[in-house]
DNA sequence: CTCCTTATGCTCGTTATGAGTATAAATATC
DNA sequence: GATATTTATACTCATAACGAGCATAAGGAG
């Protein structure tokens, strides 16, 4: 019958568990029509779960990475109130909307594993906040979301990233690949990521990309991982594709993230977790539009949730913008009682 | 800092790391058109990651429990690959179909914490497998889904259970709320949950309505746990509802898992995991409605899954079967490249 | 007063969906 | 062997949802 970790006592430390855990809030908010989440500082050398909080700014290195705490196991009667506790106390944040992300167990994901240090779980959480007002005096800053997804963006059109690096690569990966049954895998697999081209590119299939380009080399942080490892980088590429990075595998978690929010948004009304109470449409419109990374057509977005009852007018007008007047609109609370899944539904493609 | 659970000392044995980690699976197959879950019989008193094999059978009452598996931090190089590992071993069966679920980590969930045991984490896995070949000699067994959730089999219309113990008790609930604000937000609550009648009822909120009962004392579960608690059951019910309990809080990740199901069945060709390479439209059909526990049109279906590029004939006929002979299908793999959602697009409502 | 900007109303063709009707091809029954 | 029964499969039809665009309204700037 299955005894957890045959033997607690085999960790780390003689008397260790060998696995500690810890939880990860990735907290967005929209402003100015960009998507952004909250990132901490860390020293170069922290243990992902935490450690003595090493004089941040000290002048070794520091990364950048998610916040991260603790569940006190003897406090804390669920993980989600040990994050909304923690973000509270380090960042002044009181969280709105949450929902558990995934759970990030791989070995290795903490380098320090291989110096004999514990196996390390993040339980990742998502958060949604209406403002970006950041309370804490920590070093805690709001980042472009699509600073770390350059590709991601596809306000503007088909990113020049995609069409310059991303997919001439792809393709070379593809053909590269060795043997026949290998090429025909790499070039699914690229399919289902990249919709085979700029056309059939779907917003949700964030994660499958970033992981795609984690394993084509593409990021730093394959080659970082490979060297912890001590091996060689599995295609040495020329230089790594543009974006930031951060700690640990905090942008696979981000990338987790970002894929779950655009789905969501399609069938649940989540984006009024990130607007203010009253907002114009196009505000709401820009806000959705910040997310999935696609325009959307105006007229359309404004029959969708106005006659599909997702909000309702206020009668007010917005004061002091350009052009004409738009009035004022709140979130219907009861079109979550009348229809089984409100939501934008965006369109399958973009424009 | 953040060491994982303040002191980890305080935990059991004295040296305990405060926080234990199992891993769960919720092992899914679909046979004679019904959706079923391996369980396993774990001894009244056995510890939720494990423990000593405590020699099943022995006397002691038994309960049924999902499989629990655990993770070797030195070894499993992935969460996915530790629950393929110790299922294998357990059971004998090689998992195709896997994906993570969620983890649970309520106080309490597992009582012996109340004693001094450590806090137990569970990452549940779902899984699904094609046939029910059990091949394991342990003492697992398929379980019809609907045992444990009787009020969510709509395939033969609004069970009984619903209409004559449900909804009437729900209404008693709202109606019994203490104060005006009380009994506006149990109503909401109850209508998010039970779609305000026999009428919109979502059948993806299966976790939803069972949190809802178990809030109200309408599973023996509420007793169960109040009396472990040493309380008092919230609202003393008269009797629990029909339909068979699990371990722990095993019913509610089962709960969890058919919710999920439901939801990734519409948009995702999960259906494909849980039937023969080949099969026929019908016998498609009804895998998919044993899992949404509702009917659906069959002209409807077979032109959403045939025109809609899902399936492609084989060319072949079903042998032995009553009336005329059906055409043998097999999944269309390359809709994936193709369409970004293929699923079986169920209807809102049934009927 | 005219232009520019944003808001908002409405139309139109296409596609998707829900509900049938009709016909085909087997086996079971008398 | 004719007929009933059962299941498969092909089509039709009305309605709703969706994507795209035209047209008009209501502000401010020049």
């Amino acid at each position: 019958m299955v005894r957890t970790g045959k033997g607690n006592g085999g960790g780390a430390g003689g008397c260790g568990p060998g696995i500690v855990v810890g939880l990860n809030a990735v907290i967005i908010a929209v402003t100015d029509e960009e998507p952004r989440v909250l990132t901490v500082s860390v020293p170069g050398d922290t243990p992902m779960e935490g450690g003595a909080p090493a004089a941040v700014g000290e002048g070794a290195e520091t990364q950048e990475a998610l916040p991260t705490g603790p569940l006190d196991p003897k406090g804390d009667r669920t993980l989600e109130l040990a994050l909304r506790r923690w973000v509270r106390a380090q960042t002044g944040l009181e969280l709105g909307y949450v929902e558990q992300l995934y759970t990030f167990g791989d070995r290795f994901r903490d380098p320090r594993e291989r110096r004999g240090g514990p196996r390390v779980l993040s339980v990742a959480y998502l958060a949604l906040v209406r403002e970006g007002r950041v309370a804490g005096e920590s070093p805690s800053r709001w980042r472009g979301v699509y600073r770390f997804f350059p590709w991601e963006d596809w306000r503007g059109g088909p990113p020049s990233i995609v069409e310059r690096r991303l997919l001439p690569a792809v393709e070379a990966w593809v053909r590269e690949a060795p043997g026949r049954a290998a090429r025909e895998l790499r070039r699914e697999r690229a399919a289902v990521a990249f919709g085979r081209g700029r056309d059939r590119w779907d917003g949700e299939r964030v994660l499958d990309r970033y992981e795609l380009l984690y394993e084509m080399g593409l990021l730093p942080e394959t080659i970082r991982d490979a060297r912890a490892a001590g091996e060689k980088p599995p295609e040495a590429v020329a230089r790594p594709l543009p974006g930031s990075s951060l700690a640990f595998d905090h942008r696979r978690i981000l990338a987790t993230a970002l894929g779950r929010i655009r789905g969501k948004i399609r069938y649940r009304p989540v984006v009024f977790e990130l607007v203010p109470e009253e907002f114009t449409l196009l505000r709401l419109q820009r806000t959705v539009e910040a997310l999935s990374g696609i325009r959307l057509h105006k007229q359309n977005f404004r029959r969708l949730v106005d006659s599909g009852g997702l909000v309702e007018g206020t009668g007010r007008l917005e004061q002091g913008s350009r052009g004409r007047p738009a009035e004022l609109f709140r979130f219907r609370r009861e079109v979550i009682l009348e229809r089984p899944a409100p939501g934008v539904g965006l369109p399958a493609r973009s424009r």
